[in-house]
DNA sequence: TTAAATTTTTAGACTAAACTAAAAATATAT
DNA sequence: ATATATTTTTAGTTTAGTCTAAAAATTTAA
């Protein structure tokens, strides 16, 4: 069993490592969880103990195939709690993730298989990410930055890269969610901005907002 | 803001101060939560710097209006994720405990109040105890144990004194449960057992069961 | 390839929450 | 009313998780 600390330096890593082959360095994941180095030296130090983590000095971490498992089901517990929060509580998709990081600490298996099996066994969470099976297995979907479209191209809005409360917020204003279809009318060579329909409404987002969106290509 | 340490201590004055109209002592604390005398007057001591408690040395402590009204603040969440677990994700009433121990500290207020929504706002939980509102204040409802009425008085089961596993798990077994009426047919002079019809069905059961049941007279 | 910059670890300290053992206060019983 | 028993508090440790400051290792750059 682990403590809620424990587990947030086990997510952490897990998230790192996803865009990197190589061990994970002491300061990355310092800056993740907003702490010090030295402590996350101390803290990697018990994880070794506690064969979920591989350790050598100044290498970094990685993730032992049961340390991979142990962060898959906290990720897995922490979006099906925001699904939860999101289809049956009202949630916007913009408040669902702090109190997600409290109940994805909750330790009951009955509780998430019973979450899970309530909300009809969700593949992906409400931001578009993929939700971890039993075993830690995610099926990733073909996805697409809206910024890589061309002229005339269209999708399903899947997901986001950036999932900032302000970014959320700034989405549901212009009406962009979850399962919209979005077309690329104009490219703008200028500032990279697009001009692109949704809802039959025409609507100019920077590349900033075009690079933070993922699209499903049709 | 509460540590998870503090929100228990409070919540188990806040229990004992329904039997007790004196201060409650460090030593019922202690045996409360399965912790020693010494580690009770430590925190006790924090709980008073923080306002939620009146306490003199020696002399037991109180809860102030601010502490109780936190104290059934968790009481209340306690009892709604009781709720949620039994109505929406099939727990049994004897399975719900450990886990509503755990998300009673979540803190998210908007949290605890779509639940209630989501639950119709019930007023009691599966066992039978009221659900604090959020004020604090709690409606509690004519009870009696079965084994105070007489012969031939009917009632309707609204809840149980024993809550432990064993005790819930033998009522399922005989098919008690919330809302049933019973009906004494005879009472035993020799050992205070009861014959009782339950859905039709004569069930003889022990003054030790008769004493743990609340039923509400009709 | 050596000096400078950066990263990482070590050492020592702090806080929260618990513990044990012993001292002090209070309650009880003859 | 005093001795005994019980309860409560104090004093000193322990562990988890954090911190700062300084030392050590590694990386980068001239």
């Amino acid at each position: 069993m682990f403590t809620f600390s424990e587990e947030n330096y086990l997510k952490a890593i897990y998230h790192l490592e996803v865009d990197s082959n190589r061990g994970i360095s002491t300061n990355a994941i310092a800056k993740k969880l907003d702490t010090k180095p030295s402590s996350v030296t101390d803290m990697i130090q018990k994880l070794s103990d506690k064969k979920v983590v591989i350790y050598k000095k100044y290498q970094g971490v990685i993730l032992t195939e049961f340390g991979r498992k142990t962060a898959a089901n906290i990720v897995r517990k922490h979006r099906l709690w925001e699904v939860f929060l999101v289809e049956k509580l009202n949630f916007s998709w913009d408040e669902v993730h702090d109190v997600a990081e409290q109940l994805e600490h909750i330790k009951s298996s009955k509780l998430i298989d019973q979450i899970d099996a309530f909300l009809g066994f969700p593949t992906h969470d409400p931001h578009g990410d993929p939700i971890p099976d039993k075993e830690g297995n995610l099926k990733t979907i073909e996805k697409s930055l809206l910024s890589t479209l061309s002229k005339n191209e269209c999708g399903i809005c899947i997901g986001v890269n950036d999932s900032s409360s302000e970014f959320l917020k700034f989405l549901d204003k212009k009406g962009v969610t979850l399962g919209k279809q979005i077309t690329v009318l104009e490219k703008e060579d200028f500032d990279a901005s697009l001009l692109i329909e949704i809802d039959n409404i025409k609507l100019s987002i920077s590349n900033k907002i075009a690079s933070n969106l993922y699209i499903q290509r049709q």
